[in-house]
DNA sequence: TAAGTACATTGCAATATTACGATATGTTTT
DNA sequence: AAAACATATCGTAATATTGCAATGTACTTA
């Protein structure tokens, strides 16, 4: 298997999952953190803020970009990456979604 | 490889990552709604409701419960899930940490 | 235009995840 | 105590992810 049967849920939580799963590693949520931190777009000189090589850093921003969270522009011989505003909100919103759900309106008597 | 580098990372970065691990199924997030939604605590009721095998309900469970977002009450031979609402609140603002952080207070002049 | 720089893609090895049948463990009912 | 439930764990097959060296592609400078 490992394979996930995303026909058994509805769009909301297969979107999710989906964006959670970008922001599941430790790099990725670095780089994001770079984006937001650097005054200018940020673009390979991840590669030197973070250990890892250049061919892993590309790997994890095409896993960012394919979410849209991220966007890069080429410079030149350069690419400048940083974050989609769209998107970025639209993605908050949707966690947010999820997590304005509790405490629900109506107390639960559980545990 | 296939596994993470995480020394190269901050613990915010490995933590949240970690959580966001976990939301990164649909049937997670699923169960997760599930046990919002019911009035009662739900139970094995998931397997009907999901339609996924017992045990890999029980699978996605144990990783809901190893980051402590939902946690389980024996009930004589059934197991009442419910949310914990201290954990749910601190990895809400896990996230809004970072999600807070965009726009930032001083305007950006890239892409 | 050749060499250098910046980034993406490919290919591959190591490891992780997903799903589930089978089985174990514990509880309730008969 | 035996049978019937409810849930967890084990073992395993299929697939996905992570990381990187090697290579490809495209721009820039000498």
């Amino acid at each position: 298997m490992g394979v996930t049967k995303s026909d058994l849920f509805n769009e909301m939580q297969n979107e999710l999952a989906t964006v959670a799963k970008v922001l599941a590693h430790p790099a990725r949520v670095a780089i994001i953190q770079q984006l937001l931190k650097s005054n200018a777009c940020i673009n390979g000189d991840l590669v030197q803020e973070l250990g890892l090589a250049q061919a892993t850093i590309s790997q994890h921003l095409r896993e960012l970009k394919s979410v849209g969270i991220i966007q890069g522009t080429i410079e030149g011989s350069r690419i400048s990456y940083c974050i989609n505003p769209m998107r970025w909100t639209e993605i908050k919103n949707q966690f947010n979604q999820l997590f304005d759900q509790y405490p629900p309106s109506i107390p639960r008597d559980c545990c």
